[in-house]
This record gives C-alpha cells, structure tokens and sequence, in this order.
DNA sequence: TTGGAATGTCAACAAGACTGACTTAAAATG
DNA sequence: CATTTTAAGTCAGTCTTGTTGACATTCCAA
C-alpha cells in the first residue's frame, strides 16, 4: 500500500490493524481490571455483581434503585436478587423513599464501606500504577478515547455528579 | 489540600478521585464495547464466548487448544462446549497436529471467517469512530495505559505476532 | 376512584463459567 | 521397552449472573 494523497500516514492509526490492537488491548486490560476485585470477593462468596452494586451506591448514596438498574444495564430481577443479599448482609440499607414512598433509597452501612472501600483500593492500585507508568498525557487520552465508546446513555451516567 | 512542594500539580491524575472516574470509564465502555457484536451473536444463537474464539482462532491461525485456553483464561471444559458448537457448525476446522498427533490445530472456515468478518467489522466501526474524534495522540495514551494494566502473561500474548 | 408507575417476589430457564474424575492417544523420559 | 507426562476430549454436577413472564403491593396523580 503506498501513500494516497499524502494522508496515509496521518491515518494509520485508523487502520484495521491499529484497531484490531485497540480491541484486543480492551479484552486483555479488562481481565486485568477485574481480577484483582474478583479475588477479593471469593473471600467473602460474593461476585462482580455485588461489587458493582457496592460501587455506585457508594457513588450516588441513596440513588433508587430504578436509577441502578439503569446504571448497571441488567434486569429489576437480576439486580434485586443481588441487592437482596447486601441487604441481609447489613452491607446496604434500603430506606422508603420521603417524597415518594413507592421508592427505595439505598445506602452502604459502615460494613458496606468497608468492603467497598477494600475492593476499591484494590482496583485503585492497579490502576494507579498504570497511570503512573505512562503519566498524565496518555491517561488524558486513555479517558477521551473510553468515553468516545460509551452509548450516549452511558456517557451521561459518566459525567454525573454526586448527589448528595 | 494545598500543594506540597510543587508536586500536586503535577499529581493531580493520580487522586483517588481522576482513578475512579478511570474505573467507570472501563466499566462504561466495556459494555459499548460489546453491545455490537452482542446484539450479532443472538441472531445467531451464539454467545460473548463463540466471539472471543473466533477472534482468536482468526488472529492465530492453527493454533492449538491448549494455547487457545490460556489466552482466553478459562477451563478447557469450558472452552471445549464452545468449540464442539464452532466445528459441528462448520465455522472452525480441528487438524490433527502434523509435528506431535496429540495437538489440534484450529482454523477458522469460509463461513467462519464471515462470520468473525461480520462481528470485528461491526467492534472496529465503534472503535474507529472513537479513533477518529479523539486523535492519535489520545489514541496512543489509551493504548498504554491498557497496556500498562494488564497481567504480565496477558502482555505476552498482546504483543504477540502472527505465526505465519 | 381508577389507572399507571415503582418496587418486589416467584418460577423457570440459559449461558458461561467452575471443579473433579476419567479416557484416549501420543510423546517424552527413565 | 516400560512408565510417566501431556494434550485433548468427555461426563456429571454446581454456581453466578443474566434472561422472561406472571403477579402482588403500594401509592401517586389524573
């Protein structure tokens, strides 16, 4: 293949072959990004449902749970199946709703923090090490070419803020 | 929190806070990562796992199980009940190995080449796209903060080339 | 007061992972 | 040559996490 027009090597990174690394580089990096977590949770017969569960009610304490089952991209009675241990597990608290009753705001209880907080970490380390490794510049675009991927829905739960 | 001799500014990328936005990041666009090919593979009654072996199979053909397996990182069992469906459908050819007769060389089949041609066109168009709004600079940072995360033995095979 | 929305629950099921035990064939090793 | 190890495949059973579909309860709002 020779040049075209002088573009080519402006785009090569868009080639099948650059792309064919960048999906590549997904699979192989998620593993990564879950293992550490996912051993943690076999301690404690949880799974990486449970953990994501912990993580956004962390995220957004007292968030319904409407809110999470669109978050999290599964069922009311997947999630809820889930949510049910943490509850029992004095790991989340589920309160009524003020303004409206019907819903149900979630919580982590101090047992919940903790587990959340030991997961985090975890993760957080593995990824601190790999933004230290290639510094501030490639994590910018790290995060820039990420949320290009994400659906639209997905995007705004990205950028929401907290909201307490 | 005031700056410490100068470096704050400089670490900033490194908060606990820039680290969890990182973790949502993967975990968002993980799931747009996959929601194409997903939404293929039920036309076809096949699953994530018939996907990733096919890519796999494509990208190292005559591969044999055993390597297979340890890319993947799942048990043989496993793996096994997804390759028993390629080939009884005609989208992975099994060879008998020609050095030692125990192995099994995989390929992939005209039909299974199309099919994989499908679900990879469809992962690129998703990941082109990002490419192409983000720049190659970004493009290069997401690269090796991936990189950066994964296992060591997972880098191996990320950095593997074709065996010809 | 009635309709619809939010939540929760029950049952059944499927994909995809796991462990453990076992067979067959072939290669490697003593 | 006999033994051990390796590669692959199989059978059986289990677990997690997802799915549908049906249904009850609560309660807000028209």
């Amino acid at each position: 293949m020779a040049e075209q027009g002088g573009q080519s090597s402006e785009l090569l990174f868009l080639t099948d072959e650059q792309l064919r690394k960048g999906i590549e580089a997904m699979f192989f990096a998620y593993r990564g990004f879950t293992a550490d977590p996912d051993r943690i949770l076999t301690h404690y017969d949880y799974g990486r449902a449970h953990h994501r569960a912990l993580h956004f009610i962390n995220r957004f304490p007292g968030t319904t749970v409407n809110n999470l089952l669109t978050i999290l991209g599964v069922t009311k009675q997947s999630l809820n199946r889930v949510l049910r241990i943490l509850v029992d597990d004095e790991l989340v608290e589920s309160r009524v709703g003020t303004r409206d009753k019907r819903e149900r705001n979630l919580y982590l209880t101090e047992k919940g923090r903790a587990l959340e907080g030991e997961l985090s970490d975890a993760q957080r380390r593995r990824m601190r090490a790999a933004y230290r490794s290639v510094g501030p510049e490639a994590v910018a675009g790290f995060r820039q070419v990420l949320e290009a991927m994400m659906d639209l829905e997905m995007r705004r739960h990205y950028n929401e803020r907290d909201l307490g």
